[in-house]
DNA sequence: ACAAAAGTGTTTTTAATACACCCATGA
DNA sequence: TCATGGGTGTATTAAAAACACTTTTGT
Protein backbone atom coordinates (compact mmCIF):
# COMPACT_ATOMS: atom_id res chain seq x y z
CA UNK A 1 0.00 0.00 0.00
CA UNK A 2 1.31 3.40 -0.90
CA UNK A 3 1.50 6.07 1.69
CA UNK A 4 -0.02 8.82 -0.38
CA UNK A 5 -3.03 10.88 0.56
CA UNK A 6 -6.12 9.11 -0.64
CA UNK A 7 -9.09 11.26 -1.48
CA UNK A 8 -12.12 9.35 -0.43
CA UNK A 9 -15.49 9.35 -2.08
CA UNK A 10 -17.72 9.70 0.99
CA UNK A 11 -20.86 8.55 -0.80
CA UNK A 12 -19.86 5.03 -1.59
CA UNK A 13 -18.27 2.33 0.49
CA UNK A 14 -17.54 -1.36 0.36
CA UNK A 15 -18.07 -3.82 3.19
CA UNK A 16 -16.71 -7.34 3.23
CA UNK A 17 -18.39 -10.29 4.86
CA UNK A 18 -15.37 -12.52 5.22
CA UNK A 19 -16.27 -16.11 5.89
CA UNK A 20 -13.95 -18.66 7.36
CA UNK A 21 -14.38 -22.22 8.55
CA UNK A 22 -12.73 -23.71 11.59
CA UNK A 23 -13.53 -26.15 14.35
CA UNK A 24 -16.62 -27.10 12.36
CA UNK A 25 -18.07 -23.64 12.58
CA UNK A 26 -18.75 -21.02 9.97
CA UNK A 27 -17.20 -17.78 11.12
CA UNK A 28 -17.15 -14.23 10.01
CA UNK A 29 -14.29 -11.79 10.50
CA UNK A 30 -15.21 -8.67 12.44
CA UNK A 31 -13.11 -5.80 13.59
CA UNK A 32 -13.27 -3.76 16.70
CA UNK A 33 -14.65 -0.24 16.50
CA UNK A 34 -13.87 2.42 19.06
CA UNK A 35 -16.52 5.08 19.15
CA UNK A 36 -18.12 7.66 21.42
CA UNK A 37 -21.53 6.77 22.73
CA UNK A 38 -24.42 9.17 23.12
CA UNK A 39 -22.82 10.62 26.29
CA UNK A 40 -19.49 11.08 24.56
CA UNK A 41 -17.96 8.26 26.55
CA UNK A 42 -15.60 5.85 24.79
CA UNK A 43 -17.14 2.54 23.86
CA UNK A 44 -16.47 -0.41 21.61
CA UNK A 45 -18.33 -2.73 19.37
CA UNK A 46 -17.72 -4.75 16.22
CA UNK A 47 -18.12 -3.95 12.56
CA UNK A 48 -17.48 -5.47 9.20
CA UNK A 49 -14.21 -4.62 7.53
CA UNK A 50 -15.05 -1.94 5.05
CA UNK A 51 -14.03 1.43 3.78
CA UNK A 52 -15.03 4.31 1.62
CA UNK A 53 -13.80 3.97 -1.90
CA UNK A 54 -11.30 6.49 -3.14
CA UNK A 55 -12.17 8.81 -5.97
CA UNK A 56 -10.49 6.87 -8.76
CA UNK A 57 -10.89 3.37 -7.43
CA UNK A 58 -12.84 0.54 -8.92
CA UNK A 59 -15.29 -1.05 -6.49
CA UNK A 60 -13.92 -4.57 -6.76
CA UNK A 61 -10.45 -3.24 -6.16
CA UNK A 62 -11.62 -1.28 -3.17
CA UNK A 63 -13.00 -4.46 -1.68
CA UNK A 64 -9.79 -6.37 -2.42
CA UNK A 65 -7.76 -3.54 -0.89
CA UNK A 66 -9.85 -3.49 2.27
CA UNK A 67 -9.44 -7.20 2.62
CA UNK A 68 -5.75 -7.03 1.97
CA UNK A 69 -5.17 -4.21 4.44
CA UNK A 70 -6.87 -6.23 7.10
CA UNK A 71 -5.61 -9.73 6.50
CA UNK A 72 -2.58 -9.37 4.28
CA UNK A 73 -4.18 -11.82 1.89
CA UNK A 74 -4.41 -11.45 -1.85
CA UNK A 75 -6.22 -13.29 -4.62
CA UNK A 76 -9.11 -14.14 -2.43
CA UNK A 77 -12.51 -15.27 -3.63
CA UNK A 78 -14.51 -12.05 -3.48
CA UNK A 79 -17.90 -11.34 -4.94
CA UNK A 80 -20.36 -8.48 -4.62
CA UNK A 81 -23.74 -9.72 -3.48
CA UNK A 82 -25.94 -6.76 -2.64
CA UNK A 83 -26.22 -3.03 -2.33
CA UNK A 84 -27.32 -1.37 0.85
CA UNK A 85 -28.40 2.15 0.16
CA UNK A 86 -31.40 2.95 2.28
CA UNK A 87 -31.22 6.65 3.19
CA UNK A 88 -31.77 5.76 6.84
CA UNK A 89 -29.38 2.89 7.13
CA UNK A 90 -27.04 5.08 9.17
CA UNK A 91 -29.03 6.81 11.86
CA UNK A 92 -27.68 5.92 15.29
CA UNK A 93 -25.94 8.81 16.97
CA UNK A 94 -22.90 6.69 17.69
CA UNK A 95 -22.63 5.77 14.01
CA UNK A 96 -22.92 9.37 12.88
CA UNK A 97 -20.35 10.41 15.49
CA UNK A 98 -18.00 7.71 14.43
CA UNK A 99 -18.01 8.92 10.86
CA UNK A 100 -17.36 12.44 12.03
CA UNK A 101 -14.47 11.31 14.16
CA UNK A 102 -12.87 9.11 11.55
CA UNK A 103 -13.43 11.20 8.45
CA UNK A 104 -13.84 14.69 9.83
CA UNK A 105 -17.04 15.11 7.85
CA UNK A 106 -20.70 14.96 8.52
CA UNK A 107 -21.63 12.01 6.43
CA UNK A 108 -24.88 12.00 4.53
CA UNK A 109 -26.19 8.84 2.98
CA UNK A 110 -23.65 6.15 2.23
CA UNK A 111 -24.43 3.48 -0.31
CA UNK A 112 -22.38 0.41 0.39
CA UNK A 113 -21.66 -2.48 -1.89
CA UNK A 114 -21.40 -5.64 0.15
CA UNK A 115 -18.96 -8.36 -0.86
CA UNK A 116 -18.58 -11.82 0.40
CA UNK A 117 -15.15 -13.34 0.69
CA UNK A 118 -14.13 -16.89 1.41
CA UNK A 119 -10.87 -17.50 3.12
CA UNK A 120 -9.01 -20.40 4.51
CA UNK A 121 -8.48 -19.49 8.13
CA UNK A 122 -5.50 -21.74 8.62
CA UNK A 123 -3.56 -19.97 5.93
CA UNK A 124 -4.56 -16.48 6.97
CA UNK A 125 -1.95 -14.39 8.67
CA UNK A 126 -3.17 -13.99 12.20
CA UNK A 127 -0.61 -11.32 13.07
CA UNK A 128 -2.17 -9.07 10.55
CA UNK A 129 -5.61 -9.70 11.88
CA UNK A 130 -4.61 -9.16 15.48
CA UNK A 131 -2.91 -5.93 14.65
CA UNK A 132 -6.22 -4.82 13.19
CA UNK A 133 -8.13 -5.99 16.22
CA UNK A 134 -9.99 -8.51 14.17
CA UNK A 135 -11.70 -11.63 15.43
CA UNK A 136 -13.49 -14.61 14.01
CA UNK A 137 -17.03 -14.81 15.30
CA UNK A 138 -19.32 -17.80 14.86
CA UNK A 139 -21.91 -16.75 12.35
CA UNK A 140 -24.65 -17.90 14.71
CA UNK A 141 -23.30 -15.88 17.62
CA UNK A 142 -22.94 -12.49 16.05
CA UNK A 143 -23.74 -9.79 18.61
CA UNK A 144 -25.19 -6.34 17.94
CA UNK A 145 -22.98 -4.63 15.41
CA UNK A 146 -22.34 -1.15 14.14
CA UNK A 147 -24.60 0.27 11.43
CA UNK A 148 -26.73 -2.30 9.62
CA UNK A 149 -23.90 -4.80 9.56
CA UNK A 150 -25.90 -7.58 11.15
CA UNK A 151 -28.32 -7.31 8.30
CA UNK A 152 -25.52 -7.39 5.75
CA UNK A 153 -24.13 -10.55 7.30
CA UNK A 154 -27.53 -12.18 7.27
CA UNK A 155 -28.05 -11.58 3.59
CA UNK A 156 -24.44 -12.46 2.88
CA UNK A 157 -25.00 -15.82 4.50
CA UNK A 158 -28.01 -16.43 2.30
CA UNK A 159 -25.91 -15.67 -0.75
CA UNK A 160 -23.20 -17.98 0.46
CA UNK A 161 -25.75 -20.76 0.81
CA UNK A 162 -27.07 -20.17 -2.69
CA UNK A 163 -23.59 -20.06 -4.11
CA UNK A 164 -22.60 -23.25 -2.31
CA UNK A 165 -25.55 -25.08 -3.83
CA UNK A 166 -24.78 -23.92 -7.34
CA UNK A 167 -21.06 -23.58 -7.70
CA UNK A 168 -18.06 -25.46 -6.36
CA UNK A 169 -16.82 -22.84 -3.93
CA UNK A 170 -16.66 -24.76 -0.69
CA UNK A 171 -12.99 -25.47 -1.36
CA UNK A 172 -12.18 -21.81 -0.94
CA UNK A 173 -12.89 -22.16 2.75
CA UNK A 174 -10.60 -25.16 3.20
CA UNK A 175 -6.86 -25.69 3.05
CA UNK A 176 -5.36 -26.87 -0.23
CA UNK A 177 -5.65 -30.46 0.98
CA UNK A 178 -8.73 -31.63 2.78
CA UNK A 179 -10.67 -34.79 3.50
CA UNK A 180 -14.06 -35.47 2.02
CA UNK A 181 -15.54 -35.62 5.46
CA UNK A 182 -14.30 -32.08 6.17
CA UNK A 183 -15.96 -30.92 3.01
CA UNK A 184 -19.18 -32.64 3.97
CA UNK A 185 -19.14 -31.03 7.39
CA UNK A 186 -18.66 -27.69 5.69
CA UNK A 187 -21.76 -28.27 3.57
CA UNK A 188 -23.72 -29.39 6.59
CA UNK A 189 -22.74 -26.39 8.64
CA UNK A 190 -23.35 -23.81 5.96
CA UNK A 191 -26.56 -25.32 4.63
CA UNK A 192 -27.61 -26.21 8.15
CA UNK A 193 -28.63 -29.78 7.39
CA UNK A 194 -27.49 -33.39 7.72
CA UNK A 195 -26.23 -35.19 4.63
CA UNK A 196 -25.81 -38.90 4.06
CA UNK A 197 -22.10 -39.57 3.82
CA UNK A 198 -22.39 -42.29 1.16
CA UNK A 199 -24.54 -40.15 -1.08
CA UNK A 200 -22.44 -37.06 -0.53
CA UNK A 201 -19.28 -38.90 -1.46
CA UNK A 202 -20.90 -40.40 -4.54
CA UNK A 203 -22.14 -37.05 -5.77
CA UNK A 204 -19.04 -35.06 -5.06
CA UNK A 205 -16.71 -37.67 -6.55
CA UNK A 206 -18.82 -38.11 -9.65
CA UNK A 207 -18.01 -34.51 -10.61
CA UNK A 208 -14.32 -35.39 -11.11
CA UNK A 209 -13.28 -31.99 -9.85
CA UNK A 210 -11.73 -33.59 -6.80
CA UNK A 211 -8.52 -35.48 -7.13
CA UNK A 212 -7.29 -37.89 -4.52
CA UNK A 213 -3.74 -37.37 -3.27
CA UNK A 214 -1.40 -40.11 -2.14
CA UNK A 215 -1.24 -38.55 1.26
CA UNK A 216 -3.33 -39.75 4.18
CA UNK A 217 -4.13 -38.28 7.53
CA UNK A 218 -1.54 -39.17 10.14
CA UNK A 219 -1.76 -39.49 13.86
CA UNK A 220 -5.49 -39.92 14.06
CA UNK A 221 -7.00 -42.59 16.27
CA UNK A 222 -9.03 -44.10 13.50
CA UNK A 223 -8.74 -45.16 9.89
CA UNK A 224 -6.87 -42.30 8.25
CA UNK A 225 -8.66 -40.44 5.48
CA UNK A 226 -7.15 -39.62 2.12
CA UNK A 227 -6.60 -36.01 1.27
CA UNK A 228 -8.12 -34.50 -1.83
CA UNK A 229 -7.68 -31.26 -3.66
CA UNK A 230 -9.96 -29.32 -5.96
CA UNK A 231 -8.86 -29.20 -9.58
CA UNK A 232 -10.18 -25.95 -10.93
CA UNK A 233 -9.02 -26.60 -14.47
CA UNK A 234 -11.15 -29.75 -14.60
CA UNK A 235 -14.12 -27.80 -13.35
CA UNK A 236 -13.69 -25.10 -15.93
CA UNK A 237 -13.71 -27.71 -18.66
CA UNK A 238 -16.71 -29.72 -17.56
CA UNK A 239 -18.72 -26.71 -16.41
CA UNK A 240 -22.30 -27.56 -16.82
CA UNK A 241 -24.51 -25.30 -18.86
CA UNK A 242 -27.82 -26.97 -18.29
CA UNK A 243 -30.86 -25.66 -20.01
CA UNK A 244 -34.37 -25.99 -18.76
CA UNK A 245 -35.55 -24.73 -15.45
CA UNK A 246 -35.96 -25.73 -11.84
CA UNK A 247 -38.35 -24.26 -9.37
CA UNK B 1 -45.36 12.48 -9.08
CA UNK B 2 -45.15 15.72 -7.19
CA UNK B 3 -43.93 18.83 -8.82
CA UNK B 4 -41.51 19.86 -6.11
CA UNK B 5 -37.85 20.53 -6.59
CA UNK B 6 -35.95 17.30 -6.20
CA UNK B 7 -32.42 17.53 -4.94
CA UNK B 8 -30.49 14.88 -6.73
CA UNK B 9 -27.61 12.86 -5.42
CA UNK B 10 -25.24 13.07 -8.37
CA UNK B 11 -23.10 10.17 -7.24
CA UNK B 12 -25.64 7.41 -7.48
CA UNK B 13 -28.08 6.48 -10.17
CA UNK B 14 -30.42 3.67 -11.11
CA UNK B 15 -30.81 2.20 -14.58
CA UNK B 16 -33.60 -0.13 -15.59
CA UNK B 17 -33.27 -2.89 -18.13
CA UNK B 18 -36.94 -3.29 -18.97
CA UNK B 19 -37.68 -6.53 -20.75
CA UNK B 20 -40.78 -7.18 -22.79
CA UNK B 21 -41.88 -10.02 -25.02
CA UNK B 22 -43.75 -9.65 -28.27
CA UNK B 23 -43.89 -11.25 -31.68
CA UNK B 24 -41.73 -14.02 -30.26
CA UNK B 25 -38.87 -11.71 -29.50
CA UNK B 26 -37.33 -10.58 -26.28
CA UNK B 27 -37.15 -6.80 -26.30
CA UNK B 28 -35.70 -4.12 -24.16
CA UNK B 29 -37.12 -0.64 -23.71
CA UNK B 30 -34.76 2.14 -24.67
CA UNK B 31 -35.24 5.87 -24.75
CA UNK B 32 -33.92 8.42 -27.14
CA UNK B 33 -31.16 10.70 -25.93
CA UNK B 34 -30.45 14.07 -27.54
CA UNK B 35 -26.88 15.13 -26.99
CA UNK B 36 -24.14 17.24 -28.47
CA UNK B 37 -21.38 15.37 -30.20
CA UNK B 38 -17.70 16.22 -30.01
CA UNK B 39 -18.23 19.09 -32.49
CA UNK B 40 -21.12 20.47 -30.51
CA UNK B 41 -23.59 19.39 -33.18
CA UNK B 42 -26.90 17.88 -32.06
CA UNK B 43 -27.07 14.12 -32.28
CA UNK B 44 -29.17 11.26 -30.98
CA UNK B 45 -28.74 7.81 -29.66
CA UNK B 46 -30.45 5.44 -27.24
CA UNK B 47 -30.04 4.85 -23.55
CA UNK B 48 -31.57 2.86 -20.75
CA UNK B 49 -34.25 4.55 -18.70
CA UNK B 50 -32.50 5.70 -15.58
CA UNK B 51 -32.00 8.61 -13.28
CA UNK B 52 -30.00 9.93 -10.41
CA UNK B 53 -31.53 9.15 -7.08
CA UNK B 54 -32.73 12.02 -4.95
CA UNK B 55 -31.12 12.74 -1.64
CA UNK B 56 -33.67 11.00 0.56
CA UNK B 57 -34.80 8.29 -1.79
CA UNK B 58 -34.45 4.57 -1.38
CA UNK B 59 -32.79 2.86 -4.35
CA UNK B 60 -35.62 0.44 -5.07
CA UNK B 61 -38.06 3.30 -4.99
CA UNK B 62 -35.91 5.34 -7.33
CA UNK B 63 -36.00 2.48 -9.80
CA UNK B 64 -39.76 2.12 -9.46
CA UNK B 65 -40.18 5.85 -9.91
CA UNK B 66 -38.02 5.91 -13.03
CA UNK B 67 -40.03 3.08 -14.48
CA UNK B 68 -43.30 4.71 -13.58
CA UNK B 69 -42.34 8.06 -15.02
CA UNK B 70 -41.48 6.41 -18.26
CA UNK B 71 -44.23 3.85 -18.69
CA UNK B 72 -46.96 4.87 -16.29
CA UNK B 73 -46.83 1.37 -14.87
CA UNK B 74 -46.79 0.46 -11.22
CA UNK B 75 -46.26 -2.73 -9.27
CA UNK B 76 -43.89 -4.10 -11.80
CA UNK B 77 -41.45 -6.94 -11.20
CA UNK B 78 -38.23 -5.10 -10.51
CA UNK B 79 -35.01 -6.47 -9.10
CA UNK B 80 -31.51 -5.09 -8.71
CA UNK B 81 -28.94 -7.29 -10.37
CA UNK B 82 -25.61 -5.53 -10.42
CA UNK B 83 -23.66 -2.44 -9.61
CA UNK B 84 -21.67 -0.60 -12.22
CA UNK B 85 -19.17 1.67 -10.60
CA UNK B 86 -15.98 1.63 -12.60
CA UNK B 87 -14.42 5.11 -12.35
CA UNK B 88 -14.04 5.19 -16.12
CA UNK B 89 -17.45 3.94 -17.07
CA UNK B 90 -18.37 7.43 -18.19
CA UNK B 91 -15.60 8.79 -20.34
CA UNK B 92 -16.90 9.68 -23.79
CA UNK B 93 -17.04 13.39 -24.39
CA UNK B 94 -20.64 13.18 -25.52
CA UNK B 95 -21.57 11.45 -22.29
CA UNK B 96 -19.82 14.01 -20.14
CA UNK B 97 -21.43 16.81 -22.16
CA UNK B 98 -24.81 15.27 -21.79
CA UNK B 99 -24.55 15.23 -18.03
CA UNK B 100 -23.46 18.82 -18.04
CA UNK B 101 -26.38 19.82 -20.23
CA UNK B 102 -28.99 17.90 -18.28
CA UNK B 103 -27.79 18.48 -14.73
CA UNK B 104 -25.79 21.67 -15.04
CA UNK B 105 -22.89 20.01 -13.25
CA UNK B 106 -19.65 18.43 -14.17
CA UNK B 107 -20.31 14.90 -13.13
CA UNK B 108 -17.56 12.86 -11.55
CA UNK B 109 -17.92 9.16 -11.12
CA UNK B 110 -21.45 7.81 -11.04
CA UNK B 111 -22.16 4.44 -9.49
CA UNK B 112 -25.30 2.99 -10.92
CA UNK B 113 -27.43 0.20 -9.58
CA UNK B 114 -28.92 -1.73 -12.46
CA UNK B 115 -32.39 -3.23 -12.15
CA UNK B 116 -34.17 -5.59 -14.36
CA UNK B 117 -37.88 -5.22 -14.90
CA UNK B 118 -40.34 -7.53 -16.59
CA UNK B 119 -43.37 -6.07 -18.21
CA UNK B 120 -46.21 -7.25 -20.32
CA UNK B 121 -45.95 -5.16 -23.44
CA UNK B 122 -49.57 -5.56 -24.41
CA UNK B 123 -50.71 -4.02 -21.15
CA UNK B 124 -48.18 -1.24 -21.15
CA UNK B 125 -49.38 2.22 -21.94
CA UNK B 126 -47.85 3.09 -25.25
CA UNK B 127 -48.87 6.76 -25.10
CA UNK B 128 -46.65 7.17 -22.12
CA UNK B 129 -43.78 5.48 -23.83
CA UNK B 130 -44.15 7.46 -27.00
CA UNK B 131 -44.25 10.70 -25.09
CA UNK B 132 -40.92 9.68 -23.62
CA UNK B 133 -39.54 8.71 -27.01
CA UNK B 134 -39.18 5.14 -25.95
CA UNK B 135 -38.96 2.13 -28.18
CA UNK B 136 -38.79 -1.61 -27.86
CA UNK B 137 -35.62 -3.00 -29.35
CA UNK B 138 -34.96 -6.67 -29.99
CA UNK B 139 -32.40 -7.71 -27.44
CA UNK B 140 -30.28 -9.20 -30.22
CA UNK B 141 -30.33 -6.03 -32.29
CA UNK B 142 -29.26 -3.48 -29.74
CA UNK B 143 -27.13 -0.81 -31.42
CA UNK B 144 -24.36 1.24 -29.82
CA UNK B 145 -25.78 2.92 -26.75
CA UNK B 146 -24.91 5.78 -24.46
CA UNK B 147 -22.48 5.15 -21.60
CA UNK B 148 -21.89 1.49 -20.79
CA UNK B 149 -25.51 0.63 -21.30
CA UNK B 150 -24.85 -2.15 -23.78
CA UNK B 151 -22.82 -3.85 -21.14
CA UNK B 152 -25.55 -3.40 -18.58
CA UNK B 153 -28.09 -4.98 -20.90
CA UNK B 154 -25.81 -7.91 -21.57
CA UNK B 155 -25.37 -8.72 -17.92
CA UNK B 156 -29.05 -8.03 -17.30
CA UNK B 157 -29.92 -10.65 -19.87
CA UNK B 158 -27.70 -13.16 -18.14
CA UNK B 159 -29.48 -12.48 -14.90
CA UNK B 160 -32.84 -12.84 -16.56
CA UNK B 161 -31.80 -16.24 -17.88
CA UNK B 162 -30.66 -17.36 -14.45
CA UNK B 163 -33.84 -16.10 -12.86
CA UNK B 164 -36.00 -17.81 -15.48
CA UNK B 165 -34.34 -21.13 -14.73
CA UNK B 166 -34.83 -20.85 -11.02
CA UNK B 167 -38.03 -18.97 -10.37
CA UNK B 168 -41.40 -18.79 -12.02
CA UNK B 169 -41.11 -15.32 -13.46
CA UNK B 170 -41.83 -15.92 -17.14
CA UNK B 171 -45.47 -15.04 -16.51
CA UNK B 172 -44.51 -11.46 -15.75
CA UNK B 173 -43.72 -11.01 -19.41
CA UNK B 174 -47.04 -12.37 -20.62
CA UNK B 175 -50.61 -11.15 -20.42
CA UNK B 176 -52.78 -12.43 -17.60
CA UNK B 177 -54.05 -15.22 -19.87
CA UNK B 178 -51.66 -17.10 -22.09
CA UNK B 179 -51.27 -20.42 -23.83
CA UNK B 180 -48.70 -22.97 -22.80
CA UNK B 181 -47.13 -22.75 -26.21
CA UNK B 182 -46.58 -18.99 -25.74
CA UNK B 183 -44.89 -19.70 -22.47
CA UNK B 184 -42.69 -22.32 -24.08
CA UNK B 185 -41.70 -19.94 -26.85
CA UNK B 186 -40.77 -17.41 -24.20
CA UNK B 187 -38.49 -19.92 -22.53
CA UNK B 188 -36.97 -20.87 -25.85
CA UNK B 189 -36.32 -17.30 -26.84
CA UNK B 190 -34.86 -16.20 -23.53
CA UNK B 191 -32.80 -19.31 -22.92
CA UNK B 192 -31.95 -19.51 -26.58
CA UNK B 193 -32.70 -23.18 -26.99
CA UNK B 194 -35.31 -25.60 -28.30
CA UNK B 195 -37.51 -27.45 -25.84
CA UNK B 196 -39.58 -30.56 -26.39
CA UNK B 197 -43.22 -29.52 -26.15
CA UNK B 198 -44.39 -32.72 -24.44
CA UNK B 199 -41.72 -32.54 -21.77
CA UNK B 200 -42.19 -28.83 -21.27
CA UNK B 201 -45.92 -29.22 -20.80
CA UNK B 202 -45.43 -32.12 -18.40
CA UNK B 203 -42.94 -30.23 -16.30
CA UNK B 204 -44.75 -26.93 -16.19
CA UNK B 205 -48.13 -28.49 -15.44
CA UNK B 206 -46.76 -30.73 -12.74
CA UNK B 207 -45.96 -27.63 -10.71
CA UNK B 208 -49.69 -26.84 -10.29
CA UNK B 209 -48.96 -23.14 -10.42
CA UNK B 210 -50.77 -22.87 -13.73
CA UNK B 211 -54.50 -23.12 -13.82
CA UNK B 212 -56.42 -23.83 -16.97
CA UNK B 213 -59.22 -21.42 -17.83
CA UNK B 214 -62.44 -22.33 -19.62
CA UNK B 215 -61.54 -19.96 -22.39
CA UNK B 216 -59.92 -21.08 -25.64
CA UNK B 217 -58.25 -19.24 -28.43
CA UNK B 218 -60.72 -18.07 -31.07
CA UNK B 219 -60.32 -17.38 -34.75
CA UNK B 220 -57.16 -19.37 -35.23
CA UNK B 221 -56.81 -21.66 -38.23
CA UNK B 222 -55.89 -24.66 -36.15
CA UNK B 223 -56.96 -26.45 -33.01
CA UNK B 224 -57.51 -23.67 -30.48
CA UNK B 225 -55.40 -23.73 -27.35
CA UNK B 226 -56.69 -23.31 -23.83
CA UNK B 227 -55.64 -20.25 -21.89
CA UNK B 228 -53.92 -20.56 -18.56
CA UNK B 229 -53.03 -18.18 -15.80
CA UNK B 230 -50.33 -18.25 -13.14
CA UNK B 231 -51.60 -18.69 -9.60
CA UNK B 232 -49.10 -16.97 -7.39
CA UNK B 233 -50.75 -18.03 -4.15
CA UNK B 234 -50.27 -21.67 -5.10
CA UNK B 235 -46.64 -21.02 -5.87
CA UNK B 236 -46.03 -19.31 -2.56
CA UNK B 237 -47.44 -22.34 -0.75
CA UNK B 238 -45.52 -25.04 -2.57
CA UNK B 239 -42.29 -23.07 -2.84
CA UNK B 240 -39.47 -25.52 -2.86
CA UNK B 241 -36.68 -25.28 -0.36
CA UNK B 242 -34.45 -28.04 -1.53
CA UNK B 243 -31.19 -28.77 0.19
CA UNK B 244 -28.17 -30.32 -1.42
CA UNK B 245 -26.28 -28.80 -4.26
CA UNK B 246 -26.11 -28.77 -8.04
CA UNK B 247 -23.17 -27.88 -10.13
C1' DA C 1 -59.23 -31.95 -48.05
C1' DC C 2 -55.58 -29.51 -46.53
C1' DA C 3 -52.52 -26.77 -43.60
C1' DA C 4 -51.30 -25.49 -39.04
C1' DA C 5 -50.63 -25.71 -34.44
C1' DA C 6 -52.62 -28.20 -30.13
C1' DG C 7 -52.46 -31.91 -27.38
C1' DT C 8 -51.23 -36.48 -25.69
C1' DG C 9 -48.23 -41.48 -23.50
C1' DT C 10 -44.68 -44.64 -23.16
C1' DT C 11 -40.05 -46.12 -22.78
C1' DT C 12 -35.33 -45.32 -21.54
C1' DT C 13 -31.89 -43.14 -19.05
C1' DT C 14 -30.18 -40.73 -15.34
C1' DA C 15 -30.11 -38.82 -10.75
C1' DA C 16 -31.61 -38.91 -5.82
C1' DT C 17 -32.58 -41.30 -1.75
C1' DA C 18 -32.53 -44.71 1.82
C1' DC C 19 -30.08 -47.76 4.28
C1' DA C 20 -25.86 -50.95 7.46
C1' DC C 21 -21.69 -52.96 7.84
C1' DC C 22 -16.50 -53.67 7.70
C1' DC C 23 -11.84 -51.25 7.93
C1' DA C 24 -7.56 -49.05 9.74
C1' DT C 25 -5.59 -46.71 13.31
C1' DG C 26 -4.01 -44.98 18.15
C1' DA C 27 -4.67 -45.50 22.77
C1' DT D 1 -9.45 -54.98 22.36
C1' DC D 2 -11.90 -51.06 22.07
C1' DA D 3 -13.39 -46.62 20.48
C1' DT D 4 -13.35 -43.62 16.61
C1' DG D 5 -14.35 -42.01 12.36
C1' DG D 6 -13.28 -43.70 7.24
C1' DG D 7 -14.96 -45.94 3.54
C1' DT D 8 -18.03 -48.86 0.66
C1' DG D 9 -22.67 -51.08 -2.50
C1' DT D 10 -27.30 -51.97 -3.66
C1' DA D 11 -32.10 -51.45 -4.25
C1' DT D 12 -35.87 -48.14 -4.72
C1' DT D 13 -37.92 -44.08 -6.28
C1' DA D 14 -38.24 -39.93 -8.87
C1' DA D 15 -37.11 -36.98 -12.54
C1' DA D 16 -35.41 -36.00 -17.27
C1' DA D 17 -35.09 -37.09 -21.96
C1' DA D 18 -36.24 -39.10 -26.23
C1' DC D 19 -39.58 -39.92 -29.38
C1' DA D 20 -44.52 -39.65 -33.29
C1' DC D 21 -49.05 -39.51 -33.96
C1' DT D 22 -54.05 -37.79 -33.54
C1' DT D 23 -57.15 -33.73 -32.87
C1' DT D 24 -59.45 -29.44 -33.95
C1' DT D 25 -60.04 -25.57 -36.39
C1' DG D 26 -60.24 -22.06 -40.59
C1' DT D 27 -59.71 -21.68 -45.30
Amino acid sequence: MQNVVRTINPHISVDCVIFGFSTSQLKVLLIQRDYSNENGAPAQDLKLPGDFITTREDLDLAAARTLNELTGLQNIFLKPFALFGNPDRIYKEEDLNWFKETTGNNIQRVVTSAYFALINISESDLDYALKNKASWIDVNQVPQLAFDHQDIIKTGLRHLQDALRNEPIGFELLPEKFTIRKLQTLYEVILNCKLDNRNFRKKILKTKYLVQLDEKQAGVAHKPAYYYRFDKSKYDKHRKDSLGFNF
